[in-house]
DNA sequence: CGCCCCTTCCTTGCATGCAACGAGCCCCCC
DNA sequence: GGGGGGCTCGTTGCATGCAAGGAAGGGGCG
């Protein structure tokens, strides 16, 4: 299972390409039924496709894909915040928060790699811990099936910097939007904390630009392999073929009559 | 697979009750392999959760759940008519959307059956095309993560309108919403029509107060059963001994020193 | 020479048998 | 009489055998 995630990961398998059955067996040494189970699964978080006549495929994403996970994931977190501030936090995570986000401060502008090492996991608490102030099962389980893409994360792209150290700016721009989203959930501030949470995100695009203008360094993304470089057509809105095709006729309106 | 979600959402097993897969498997004739990849996916929806050692349990949902699915809805719809405007619409989806609710306007003040069945059939493909004109495979995903559930989708409360016609009020209001969404949408004002978004599924709280209020009701709505009207005691935030427990002490940043 | 059909192989999906883990209970010992 | 240890049964997870569906290739017919 977790040896299959890697293996799409690392782009052993081309997106497109047929995940059969046979070959991973005798590649991962398990039987086929535990096999299924995990394909399953993959296909559930999204990184795989099934196909109509059965058997899977490699998702492929696009440029586009990404940044939606990254808007989305703003989104969430956004909301994740808000709730926090809605529903009032505890003391405890309150200071837990600042904590955090001190040792953070302390580390922006070191550049050795355990220092990032360090900021990286910090910052993953930050979030998760702000994830659970919100009180909302249901919102962790959204925000998992954005974050469980590779390159959604809240970290995921943030290692750009690690191989770029030109534009640390940006952590420095995260550890203060850190600090407004404390602050916002202690004020009760719910709109505040939620457009901070969003531009917070957002500071992934920058870091998405970065590292596809870097061969090199996206290659060292986990999940690269699976992101085609060339943006899709972006079809003309306003004269759009494709969208034309209305799959389901009884539901369009346009063809449906006045009811008697 | 259906007959088994059939079974869950009917209450045919009770929220904490042990899903053994030898009676199931004499129950829906199937054998053990494809059950078992059915409550896999069942678990992955939301619906059961799989114990430590193996096994499932239904899942309980607290009223708060409820809200939450409601208020989760709102906000990635909200997303999906932001991301509509924002990425402009085309005419024909406009027009197709204005006929849509058009036809929803000329329904909202019957009150026969055959109309309201209708009035679901069109709702439904509102909120259908809405969502694909955000154009964004990864927004459909999470939005299906919330709506699968039963009680979570865009028509799961509205029929409580069905059985109590006093509260009919609540079809105009969202007749309007779905105006002034369109009206967003065109001029391609994101923030309005997220707003809008998140206010119109808010409506669907109304009819949650109202079918708790009316048991006889509630046990008609799909998946009742599996929501425990008792609310969870909501903690005091202020001295919650329940959020003391650090399950990652090393992620602790309180007790994490200075890095050297 | 091209197209269509048939056959064959490959792949997936399902059913069943087996082993291992854990819970519950009974018996024995203290 | 209480507690602990061991046993037994029930349950889940895994491996393998079998059947059905589909795709591709080859052969035959038009």
């Amino acid at each position: 299972m977790l040896r299959l995630r890697e293996l799409i990961f690392n782009g052993r398998y081309s997106p497109g390409e047929r995940m059969a059955e046979l070959p991973l067996v005798e590649l991962l040494g398990v039987s086929r039924t535990p096999l299924r189970l995990a394909l399953a699964q993959l296909e559930h978080e999204g990184l795989l496709r099934g196909l109509p006549g059965g058997g899977y495929v490699v998702r492929e994403f696009t440029q586009g894909d990404v940044r939606d996970a990254i808007e989305l994931r703003g989104v969430l977190e956004g909301t994740a915040a808000r709730f926090a501030a809605e529903r009032g936090a505890t003391a405890r995570d309150l200071a837990a928060l600042r904590a955090t986000n001190e040792t953070i401060g302390s580390l922006v502008h070191r550049s050795d790699y355990e220092s990032f090492e360090r900021y990286l996991s910090l910052n993953e608490s930050f979030h998760a811990r702000m994830l659970k102030m919100a009180r909302s099962s249901l919102l962790v389980r959204s925000l998992e099936g954005i974050t469980s893409l590779p390159f959604a994360g809240p970290s995921a792209l943030v290692f750009a910097q690690a191989e770029l150290p030109a534009s640390r700016d940006i952590l420095v721009i995260a550890h203060r939007h850190h600090s407004g989203l404390i602050d916002a959930i202690e004020r009760r501030q719910g709109a505040r904390a939620e457009s901070l949470a969003r531009e917070h995100a957002r500071l992934a695009l920058a870091n998405l630009e970065i590292v596809v203008d870097n061969r090199d360094v996206l290659d060292r993304v986990p999940g690269a392999a699976l992101i085609t470089l060339v943006e899709e057509a972006e079809p003309d809105p306003a004269a759009d073929p494709a969208a034309a095709p209305e799959p389901d006729p009884a539901a369009d309106p346009a063809a449906a009559p006045e009811p008697a």
